[in-house]
Parts: structure tokens; sequence; C-alpha cells
DNA sequence: CGATTTTGACCAGCGC
DNA sequence: GCGCTGGTCAAAATCG
């Protein structure tokens, strides 16, 4: 990790001079690629305005060229619109670079009258160098022996992270090994119990307890095949996250069969349930090397019957088919999600004059996510965006964020309350809700081919600039009485980011169509577990909470306001603190 | 020159 | 069996 990674800054580019302007920490001097990357998007486009969290790394990976250089001209920008919004409606500002630099200079003022001594250590090491704009220096120009002690110290730091890092790791697999332990008995006390009650009958805290549960156990079970798939593949590291088919294998596993409607979890438990605890032992071996092969290999459940293989193989083959579907606002020809995609067909589908585009993706070679985008045909400014499998290998922050909440709400899909055949939704468990994050708009269909829900993100309630002044963390979807038809409400999508100890901000950033901060990718280790406790810990800090708010606030100003949706902000908390406050809970 | 996109062909599933 | 449709493949074209 470079040293200047230890530091988040936020900072909008001054043209005039070779430096950000950051809201807390003022002038920075552009000195990498990155940075340079930004400028030209802000120094060229309306919509330049995006955040940077720079972590200062000089390389520039292929995703941030990807996003930043290359594919942000086709990709879904959503700052754009609330951009054009608010320049619209503020008549003082005469440009956005302006704008930015009228409230950065205050920033600095106001700390400046208060006699703050700015000489926060940002971690970044970037005003060492480019030294050639005047009254910058004056206040940020460390003594050299300074430097030479501020770099000690994050060398210090560096080591002491990859010590905790290790440690982490060393937890993590110790949780995950119990889990399994704990999994592998409950699955036998379900398997001998006569009456086999469900998994999610069992749980007194309903049927979102229990998609959490499956959500953990997912994971575990991932460790498990990940230790087999190790002696069969060279593969190496596989991403531990949750996915739709882990959900799906899991419930398969635990017998979750008390949903007559549901589509998904089709096998023949009963079945599976008379059979032979030592004769399914007995195979698990044959199983999982026949999980080891095929691109779905490692999804492959344990069955203990050829028979039940064979549906195995069918019921996989459905799984795959699993879909979550995000729709959002986009006049671009597709969503940034994180991830690399690769398009390798576009057809024209049926009842759309738009082509259905298809990708997959090209972070691994092999990975068998793929996804589909379209526009809505009866509103073409949505981009329907929809993925399918689960990636085969660590995920940047960005592209978790993404990951995490189409996982979780496939696990909503799978956590027993499956649409029917009708598409009516278990509505009850739809709407119990005890998380902090109001609901989102999201549909399940069973209509559809394969079992698809349906995250509706264009239905943002801001109707004025102002909204934005509500915490980040607190984000007011539609209430279930303006839901279009066919939509229900579906809490804890976000919820769930949360409880599958995903960076919930990343997801929150995602969430609110900003797009990920590029740099913090380069910051965060592989290990997608790592990543989350790492942004966890990074965006736990007050101090960086409070920048970060201050700093979304004042350069980003009215984002996220650019839909039409209705408001309902009566709870929505208008000062920083409460901002703050709210987007510490949310973190 | 490698990566990516384009685009026609091919295949599988499904309904009739 | 046939046609329709969705999905994928792969060669050619394009891009950087």
């Amino acid at each position: 990790m470079d040293d200047r990674s230890l530091g988040l800054s936020i900072a909008t580019h001054d043209p005039s001079k070779s430096c950000f302007l950051h809201p807390i920490f003022g002038k920075i001097p552009v000195n990498n690629t990155a940075a340079a990357a930004c400028k030209h998007d802000i120094m060229g486009r309306v919509d330049s305005d995006r955040i940077l969290i720079n972590g200062g790394d000089d390389r520039v990976s292929p995703l941030q060229t990807h996003i930043s250089e290359k594919r942000v001209v086709n990709e879904m920008n959503f700052f754009a619109h609330d951009h054009k919004d608010k320049l619209a409606s503020d008549d003082q500002e005469t440009s956005s670079v302006d704008h930015v630099k009228k409230e950065s200079a205050s920033t600095v003022l106001d700390a400046d009258e208060q006699g703050i001594k700015l000489d926060i250590n940002t971690g970044l090491n970037l005003s060492t160098t480019n030294t050639s704009s005047e009254n910058f220096n004056i206040e940020y120009k460390p003594q050299e022996n300074e430097l030479a002690v501020l770099q000690a110290d994050l060398n210090e730091m560096n080591v002491e992270n990859q010590r905790l890092r290790g440690l982490l790791n060393q937890v993590n697999s110790d949780y995950r090994a119990l889990q399994m332990q704990l999994f592998t008995f409950m699955q036998r006390q379900q398997i001998r119990r006569p009456g086999n009650t469900p998994v999610h009958e069992m749980s007194n805290g309903g049927k979102v307890a229990v998609a959490r549960q499956f959500m953990d156990l997912g994971q575990a079970a991932m460790a498990e095949k990940d230790d087999q798939l190790s002696h069969s593949s060279s593969e190496g590291t596989r991403s531990r996250e949750f996915s739709i088919v882990e959900s799906m294998e899991m419930q398969k596993i635990n017998g979750d069969n008390n949903n007559n409607n549901n589509e998904i979890v089709a096998l023949d438990l009963e079945k599976k349930n008379n059979i032979n605890i030592s004769e399914r032992e007995a195979r698990q071996d044959q199983d999982a090397a026949q999980s080891a092969a095929g691109w779905c290999s490692n999804k492959v459940p344990r069955f203990s019957s050829s028979r039940d293989v064979e549906n195995a193989s069918q019921t996989m083959s459905m799984i795959r088919k699993a879909r979550v579907s995000v729709r959002a606002r986009s006049e671009a020809s597709m969503i940034s999600d994180g991830c690399q995609w690769r398009k390798y067909g576009q057809k024209m589908a049926k009842g759309n004059p738009c082509p259905r585009a298809y990708y997959r993706c090209t972070m691994a070679s092999g990975c068998p996510v793929r996804k589909q985008v379209q526009r809505c045909s009866q509103d073409r400014t949505i981009l329907i965006t929809t993925y399918e499998g689960n990636h085969n290998h660590p995920l940047p922050p960005a592209a978790m964020a993404m990951a995490s909440t189409t996982s979780a709400a496939a696990s909503m899909l799978l956590s027993g309350s499956m649409p029917s055949a009708d598409g009516i939704v278990n509505a009850d468990f739809l709407t119990k809700s005890s998380l902090p994050f109001s609901p989102s708009l999201a549909s399940l269909s069973a209509s559809a081919p394969f079992p698809t829900i349906t995250l509706d993100l264009t239905h943002n309630p801001n109707p004025n600039p102002s909204q934005f002044q509500r915490p980040l963390g607190q984000f007011h979807f539609p209430s279930p009485n303006n839901l279009p038809q066919n939509f229900v409400t579906m809490p804890q999508v976000f919820g769930h980011t949360v409880i599958n100890n995903q960076p919930s901000f990343m997801g929150l950033l995602n969430s609110m169509g900003l797009e990920q901060p590029q740099s913090a990718q380069n910051q965060m280790p592989a290990n997608d577990t790592i990543s989350a406790a790492t942004a966890a810990a990074i965006t736990a800090d007050p101090s960086f909470t409070a920048a970060l708010v201050a700093a979304i606030t004042s350069v980003i100003g009215n984002v996220h306001q650019n839909q039409n949706g209705n408001s309902n902000n009566n709870t929505t908390p208008r000062n920083s603190s409460d901002k703050i406050e709210h987007m510490k809970n949310s973190l």
C-alpha cells in the first residue's frame, strides 16, 4: 500500500492552479495520474464534480482507467444531471469550478478565522511537490524533518496495518470454520428431525433473520468449498462474498421447501431428507469433484443420489438464471458498477425497440457473472441492468457495493418469501423492517422466465436541490402508497449490505448513484472481508465521517435530486451534525 | 498488437 | 417438426 493511501481526501480540481481544492485540507497539488484523470474530467465536462477519494496511488489501475478515462463517457454518471440542476438553480454561480472554489476557499477561510491550524496530517504526502502555486505552501508545507517523521509514522502504521490484516484474516477463517461446524450440525439435526421443520420457521426472528443466517452460512459454505477447490483448482483465491447461488444452495440444503410457490428452490427435498446421512457424506467427495468442473463448478451442492445429482444439475441451471435487475435512470449505455465487463452480444428483444446488450465480467478469467443491459421500452431514460451469477474472484469495493446489494436482494428473493406463480409477493415479509433504512423499491417477478428481483432506483423522491440536505444514510424512497403498480416495498436491501458485512458506505454511495471513489479501490485489499472491515474502520472515524459528509455536501451539493419522485423527508435532519450522525449510524 | 466491440450464425428451450 | 425467442459464440472490425 502506498503511504499516501492511508489518507482519504475529497478534492475538486482548481483549473487555475495545478492543485485540488479540498474542503477540509485546502489545496492539494496534482501530482499523480489518478488526479490528472480527475482533472481532465473536471475541466472538460459538465459532470466534473465527482468525488475523488484519492488514495494517491500513482498507478492507475485498469479499473480506474476503465472508469475515469475510457468508459466514463459511456457509463452512467449520476452526477451530471444533478449538477446541471444545481447550476440552473444557483444564479450566483457562474460555473461549477467557481462554485467549488468558493466553497473550498470559504472553508479554508473559516478555519483561519477560527484560528484553527490547518496542519492536518492527511497521510497523503501530497503537498511536498509542485510548490509553484503561490499562497499555497504557506500553511501546508511541512518541515523536512516533520516529513521524515510523518513518513516513518506512516511506515509504522503500514506495518501495523499489515499485522492487523493478517489477524483479521485469521479471525475470519476461524469464524467461518465455526460457522460451518454450526451449520453442519444444524443441517444434520434438520435431516434427522421427522417433521423437518424448515429453518426459517424455526427462527423467532422471522425470515429476515434467516436470510441473514443464510448469508453468513453461505459464506461459511463458500469457505469450505474454497478449501475443496483449492485441491483441484489453481484459481486460488475466490470471493467469499455471498452470492445468489450460495443463497439458493444453502436454502436447498436446509430443506427450504415450505413454500409451495418457490420456483427456485425446487429440489425434491422430501427425497433428500430421506437420504441416509452416511450415504450423503460418503458422496461428498464425489460431489466435490463434480463441483470442481464446469463454469458453475463451485455451485453444485452436495446431493446423495444420482437422481439428486441430476436434479441438482437441472436446478443449478435454474439457479444460475436467478437474476437481480436494477433500474436506474441513465443516458449512458451502461451503469458503472465497479466491475469490468466485456460485451459479447447484442440482440433485439421482443417487445422492446431497444437492443439488449450482453456483458460478462472480465475481472477474472472464467468469472460466470453476466449482465444484460437494456433500456426500458416505456421510458428510455431508464436503464435496466440485470445481473446473473456470482463472481469467482475478489471484488473491489465499488463492485462489492453493487454485488452486495444485488446479493442482498437475491437473498430476499430466496429467503422464503418467494413470489407466487402469479407474481404476488409476501408483502408481510417485505414490509417488515426494523433497520434504519427506508425501504427501497423492489419487485419480485415470478412470471419472468427466471426468478427475478427488480430494484428500482428510478424513483428518487428528491424533487429539489435542497433535498440533498438529508443525511446520507437516510434515503427516502417512495412511500408504499406511491409505488407503481406491481411493485412492493422491500426493506433491507441495503440493510443486508450491513448484515452481510459489506462496506455499507460503498453501498450507500452506490445507492445514491454516486460513483465509487476510484482510488478507494486501490486502498482496499483484495479480500472483500478485509475490505469491508477496512472500510468500516475508516468510515467509523468521526473526523473522516464529518469531513466526508462536509466534502460531499460541498462538492456535489444537490446531487441526487434529479428524479421525479415525490419527496417525503419529514424526518430528514437538516443540519450538518444530524447528517453526520445519520451517516455514522448508517456506516 | 492486444483488448474490446460488432454482428451474423448457431444453439437450446418452449409453445403450437 | 416447425417457428419463435433468448442467449451465446466467434470471426471480423475497431480502438487505444
